[in-house]
DNA sequence: ATAAGTACTAACCTTTTTGTAAGTATAAAA
DNA sequence: TTTTATACTTACAAAAAGGTTAGTACTTAT
């Protein structure tokens, strides 16, 4: 482990600002199969609110981890799928439900 | 990759719960190389207020993350260390540095 | 007597995040 | 003509997170 100097841009700051809050790498997990639409999003992730989701979708998507694809269909049909990038976050998931797994083998 | 099933409790959610928000990862990487008294920690973490330094310590110890020895000296003298399953972050943190960098490559 | 060092605590405030509820647009189906 | 479906938007409210400032306790050094 080389060091990391905690300033103002340190990369776990980067990694917390990009996928960091309640919601983010939920949506993340849910688009890991296949590309979702909206109403599909929110079946699967049962308690957020419609809000969050479209907003959290709009975040991801300015950062570039998620893109949206408008069919331009009535009524109106939208999928949303991870990026290349957004992809890459699946190892950092992956180490989160391990240590989750771990945690509560311990705790417990 | 397993199927996780997004619930009132599931693993994204309860690491998000230990280690989640703005704080708890920053210290948690500074105790990595040895035990630190809350002085020092500020230091190194600059713009962590005072306040939520102890706060997120304090969190973090009730979730056994960290542990805190005081050495009953006056001045008062108190270290902060990694609990064995406090240690057990680092390859998370060391994931989301790694996904920090491959982002930034990918963007910029 | 006063200041300095250390680890806090408490009161108060601001900002950010999250939630609730209602409404919009469009075309097809009933 | 009303309902249905879908993907939103908007206004407002509540809750959570984060920040500022001042103060406490105790002992040693000045």
């Amino acid at each position: 482990m080389e060091t990391i100097k905690v300033e103002a841009r340190c990369p776990i700051r980067t990694t917390l600002e990009l996928v960091g809050g309640k919601w983010k790498l939920l949506i993340i997990y849910q688009l890991f199969e296949k590309p979702l639409r909206l109403s599909e999003l929110k079946r699967q992730i049962p308690d957020i609110s419609e809000k969050m989701l479209i907003q959290e979708l709009k975040n991801l998507i300015d950062s570039k981890l998620v893109e949206r694809k408008n069919f331009g269909e009535v009524p109106p049909r939208v999928e949303y799928s991870l990026s290349e990038i957004g992809r890459k976050v699946m190892p950092l998931i992956a180490e989160m439900r391990s240590y989750a797994q771990e945690y509560e083998n311990q705790i417990m």
